[in-house]
DNA sequence: GTTGATGATATACAAGTGTATATACGCTTG
DNA sequence: CAAGCGTATATACACTTGTATATCATCAAC
């Protein structure tokens, strides 16, 4: 059973019954191999995306109301993604010495991984409908947050003192963000070097925010 | 003034005087009018300008190729009024103590100066056509150029040592940006609490720096 | 078996697009 | 004055776009 969004923008169910020809998924799957480095989500044409998947141009609607509403289920699709990026970066913290290095990698794999999805949700941080940024925005959000959390975890444990740690969380956040989308277009040993900038980086602001809380 | 034919057989007063040449700058004008929130430069159509400018389609050929091109320019334009805020922000660096704040004042006043130019380089960083990425790339560079050999001079001055200066360029450089770029719908108030954390994220990367460079 | 929902299709249309072509007119230069 | 250049314009064409409308096929439920 599946939710459709009808045009008066009920939630309606799917009555239990026949397998539609092409689902949703499917639909996004078509969109994502129409972008590419010149190319954004939303400046798909609606028609474009239904001639990719094989359909007809108004069996579009039958899924979403317009390409908009399938950006934003790209994003949130991503957001699942990067969920799961989260707790394996966790996992990593836990079990390991080098914290940040380990974390800065997950994330840096993840970009290979879910079909592109994070590559998507990196580039088009700016751009795109209102309903697409907020969707962004709730990722980027989640992401400081749980960053956050995990930098008072550190403090409660181990002692040390960390000055602003909600700052600290939003200027790790958008520096890998913002290097990650950049990741883009790069090869393996470009991507190293990047990953290597990354550590120091966030080790810097890291460094920073405690040296700044000894000095108060 | 005499009468003249024109093809659809309408008849017209020729106006005394030539009508005025258009420059490229007024269709850059006109352009930067389109944008707003939920458009992109990169999205507009020749025609769009075209007509915001009060010309015939094709006379936009007569001052650029494409759309592609007068993009470029208004990154290029863009980046003139960069360098004059990064020119602004030393001579404030030089008689001031506390730089960095002034710094980044001087930058996110830049926002509201320069006609949204600046605004428009920071949001569009990441799409467009490869030569308008490259146009925002070598901007970019520049910055943290003109970042990084502010650092070194701080280091040969005050004899204190900074941990891969060339890295703090770049965390910094990143990081204003992409913080910039979020301030574009921004009240006051929001911008000035923005402004404060940017600073503190900024004396981070520094400090840590500087923590870093005595460790070793 | 009939009905009705669901998903898909083809056809059609008005609007918008980039641009090729031809042309008009002012200005400069001879 | 004529020629040529620069800048503008009108017209036209082929194409794409979003979507309205009508129709068909499949299946569930009555």
């Amino acid at each position: 059973m599946r939710l459709i969004r009808k045009k008066n923008n009920e939630l309606e169910q799917d009555k239990p019954g026949r397998k539609p020809a092409i689902s949703e998924q499917e639909l996004m799957e078509a969109a994502v191999r129409l972008v590419d480095s010149k190319r954004s989500v939303s400046s798909l044409s609606l028609r474009e995306i239904a001639r990719e998947a094989g359909i007809a141009p108004n069996s579009f609607y039958r899924h979403f109301r317009d390409v908009d509403e399938l950006a934003v289920a790209l994003i949130d699709r991503a957001g699942r993604g990067l969920r799961g990026t989260i707790r394996e970066a966790r996992k990593r913290l836990e079990s390991s010495r080098g914290g940040v290095r380990s974390s800065v990698e997950v994330f840096m794999e993840a970009l290979d991984d879910d079909q592109k999805y994070l590559e998507i949700l990196l580039r088009e941080i700016s751009i795109g409908s209102d309903a697409f940024r907020s969707a962004v925005d709730r990722e980027l959000n989640y992401f400081e947050e749980e960053l956050n959390d995990e930098l008072l975890r550190i403090v409660d444990a181990t002692g040390q003192k960390i000055h602003e740690p909600r700052l600290v969380a939003k200027a790790i956040t958008r520096l890998v963000f913002t290097l990650g989308a950049s990741a883009a277009n790069m090869n393996i040993q470009q991507r190293n070097d990047l990953t290597e900038e990354t550590v120091t980086m966030v080790r810097m602001i890291i460094i920073g925010a405690n040296a700044m809380a000894k000095l108060k």
